[in-house]
DNA sequence: TAAATTTTTGACCATTTGGACCACTTTTTA
DNA sequence: TAAAAAGTGGTCCAAATGGTCAAAAATTTA
């Protein structure tokens, strides 16, 4: 977007903007950046076409301010594990975080998902710089832990690569998991909380 | 496609079939269904666009047929879980079966992922069914174990959506992966065979 | 080798789609 | 309240794309 503007946007230019955020990514998270039509958007938004492109300047333009929104709610909960917290319990809490995510936020769980799947078009520097960078500091707590015999040795990259994988696997193959056991949303994330739970506890307790 | 054909394709036909599906593979997996175009599969198999659909009546028939031979080859290592087996050992092999074809497969996979993460318009039946089948058996060979007490308590569904999820994330988000951490493939799935097993096996394990 | 069949392709078509334009309306500001 | 600014949408355009077709080329069959 055009950097030169002021930096208070109107009422009407927010509740705007926020409304085609929200069609769009009902929609990119259905059919792909490719996939998705401007008059998809708009239709789902309640707006013309051009009155989208009076907000954003393209069809890549929304999808990429919705990227970026989503990296940082995607890192955020990462953020919070904490050193001076006991080891099981960060991680735990974390799994939950990101549970949690799974199921109230899951279209944009697949929108991150597509995007990554797809090559990472938009966001492979920001994964190779900045992710890079608070994940690495964060391995390096695990294995802080771990020198400290406060966890049972492990990888600490391929710890989280298994948290996130367990995790998004909810939101991003719905589908799938819907269509092999058929149970109500309320069950499946009591019996998955509690099987990761199971999963990470054991795998990580120091017996 | 249809089915009043002479069962024996030509020699021709096979080679000319088989690589159309190559270069979907390449192209599908990148781009998704809606972001391929028959430009960029003619090109990648070396043919002329209205040769491909001299071979296939469409765009989606190449999609699907791509998308059928891959349903088995992906259910095949869950056929191999017998009962009679030592559990721990055959759910390890399950889980490096799954891994190598992460490592060997990864457009496979992508292109699998892909198709669930957007609703699976064409495989939901499929999931439903045949899949849901295979899987309730081989559950139930899971708390069969248990029951035996040969396996520690778990919820037999999650754990295959686990293992699912961990060795597919492998190839599904490699480009994640990678950026996160640089090393050689052979040492990123050395490590994650290592970790995975230590997972399963410290999840699985009555002690 | 001649006829029949299969395979290949250049030219073309219809539709979809991202985006531009501009007149019109609404809201804000002076 | 009048002028200026912001917002809206009907219409149009060019490019991309899935797919057709008839004729030519290659291959197989008689």
């Amino acid at each position: 977007m055009s950097g030169s503007q002021p930096k208070t946007l109107s009422r009407i230019q927010r509740e705007k903007r926020s409304a085609i955020k929200q069609a769009a990514l009902d929609v990119f998270s259905i059919y792909g950046l490719r996939g998705a039509t401007l008059d998809k958007i708009a239709q789902a938004a309640g707006l013309t076409k051009p009155n989208i492109l009076y907000y954003y300047a393209s069809k890549d333009d929304i999808y990429f301010d919705l990227l970026n929104g989503l990296l940082d709610d995607w890192v955020a909960p990462l953020r919070k594990i904490l050193k001076t917290g006991d080891p099981l319990h960060e991680i735990l809490n974390y799994m939950r975080a990101k549970l949690a995510m799974s199921r109230e936020k899951p279209r944009e769980s697949k929108l991150f998902a597509t995007e990554i799947l797809h090559g990472a078009p938009l966001t492979q520097d920001v994964l190779s710089t900045s992710l890079k960078e608070i994940l690495d500091e964060k391995v390096a707590i695990i294995e802080f832990w771990i020198a400290e015999g406060r966890l049972a040795p492990v990888n600490g990259y391929h710890l989280f690569f298994s948290i996130w994988s367990m995790t998004q696997h909810y939101a991003d193959f719905d589908v799938q998991v819907k269509a092999l056991l058929q149970e109500d949303e309320e069950t499946l994330f009591k019996n998955a909380d509690h099987y990761l739970t199971a999963v990470l506890t054991r795998t990580l307790c120091t017996d």
